[in-house]
DNA sequence: CCCATGTGTCCCACTGAGCGGAACGATGCG
DNA sequence: CGCATCGTTCCGCTCAGTGGGACACATGGG
């Protein structure tokens, strides 16, 4: 529903220019709701030419960026799966971080995350359940803005001024009642940050969802990603949590060859 | 070294007409071993241009696919990571396949592949180590040709005759002294997995790695994915394993909606 | 029953996006 | 020092890609 807002949204409101960045749209009009698409529903959310959407999606057919689906539609095919399993940003973070997310898990009981930071968006790379499976709306390869998450702040908050700035000028969108929206008060918490090493989510990023997340640095000192613990409000309690997820990340960092902090 | 060789291989010998197929052949560049690689270095092995080259790869950046890496080269982007993780055929199966891999490691202390069947290709979707991880050459996102595989073999036993034909035209390839390269054998290996239900590779992808699988079908009755307990030589008996695997297969089929084989 | 509206597919004249040879400055090795 | 190779930039030519329009087919409401 509500099919063109999209194409608003995503292209501004400049045609594209170049084949790849229509490519990129095309591509761009997946989800996790939307897994398989029409080519005419791809032509409306892309705002391409119809005939443009149908010889670009055959190419990509063809290139094993997209695949027939059983409905008639088109949907993302394995060799975009193939190529992400070798993104080296996920690859070597997975690899170094498993053992201590794990004891994380262990220690705390709770669901544990492994962010990156993409520009001024958050990515999940690695998400490591609860025994008692609470649905969570985060998602591995899922992107948040960086500003109404645990994560997300932690990295902030020892990122380059530029970043930062980058981060308020695009807009500190409102996600919950609790988000962050104003420039100063995030400055503020990001100081916090910087001098306690912990982060907290107090429902900022969605209602009823909290956590405590940490940065993790690497081998030039700066930070690469962050860990978290994350449950729901009523059954988490935060400021426990921090020492635990303090101690992991400071672990990973050392194991990633980080200079160890004054 | 032998720089040249990987376009021969890839691009045939005629130069891709398309820009997408060229934008393609800059992210086949990439692989586990060339995590990072420069702009000269990609030219050379996709056998584009180099001006071409350097201008599609700052596109490439500027949509997030690649990204500046610390050596001057450039790497996959985390947006490649984020579209494999929605792609259906991997999501899906990984959801609904999980806990009964967790419970096929358990009984058999072994480790558990899950892989699915693309063109004439099985692609690694989920791999669980076992406790005491030896290291396997297989990967997830990996790419194998299928009749050199156990789960290759499970899948293709129960497809169409086009494509164990289209298989068999593509050339056998040898991948180790055991691998099935005549037509003929494979016609009758696959034969006797339509009859037993279960597909054994010993050491036929490589050397010293033996494996049990079994199909798993989906709601249409058509096979959408392959199971397999895999191990070193010298400390799996497969045989023993083939009932294990055998069953959690039917579990996960059944699970998928699968009409009960007769 | 037909018409209206949706879908996926195909065609083709026009044009501007992209190609790649060449040249550039920076770096590094012998 | 020269030579090689790196990443980067420029620019004229040309053909790949565009998109409006037409088509066959499915659906479903009057």
């Amino acid at each position: 529903m509500c099919p063109t807002e999209r194409n608003d949204a995503a292209s501004d409101a400049s045609s594209p220019t170049s084949l790849l960045e229509r490519a990129s749209l095309v591509l761009g009009c997946f989800d996790a709701e939307h897994a398989e698409i029409g080519i005419s529903d791809i032509a409306r959310r892309s705002g391409l030419a119809k005939s443009t959407t149908h010889r670009l999606a055959a190419e990509l057919i063809r290139l094993g960026l997209l695949e027939q689906g059983e409905g008639g539609g088109v949907r993302l095919g394995l060799r975009l799966f193939e190529l992400g399993q070798l993104v080296p940003r996920r690859h070597a973070l997975h690899e170094a971080a498993r053992p201590f997310m794990e004891d994380l898990r262990e220690a705390t009981g709770n669901n544990v995350h492994l962010a990156v930071l993409d520009g001024i968006e958050v990515v999940y790379v690695e998400i490591l359940w609860a025994r008692d499976v609470q649905p969570l709306p985060s998602r591995v390869g899922g992107r948040l803005p960086a500003h109404a998450t645990g994560v997300g702040k932690a990295m902030l908050a020892f990122s380059s001024p530029e970043v930062v700035r980058a981060r308020i000028e695009a807009g500190l969108a409102r996600r919950t009642a609790y988000t962050i929206i104003m420039p100063g008060a995030l400055t503020r918490e990001l100081a916090a940050i910087r001098a306690s090493g912990i982060s907290y989510d107090r429902q900022e990023s969605a209602m009823g969802v909290v956590c405590a997340a940490c940065p993790v640095f690497g081998v030039d000192g700066a930070v690469v990603a962050a860990l978290s613990v994350t449950g729901r409000a009523e059954r988490l309690d935060i400021e426990r949590m921090a020492p635990a997820v303090r101690t992991a990340a400071l672990a990973l960092s050392r194991s990633l060859g980080a200079p160890t902090p004054t």
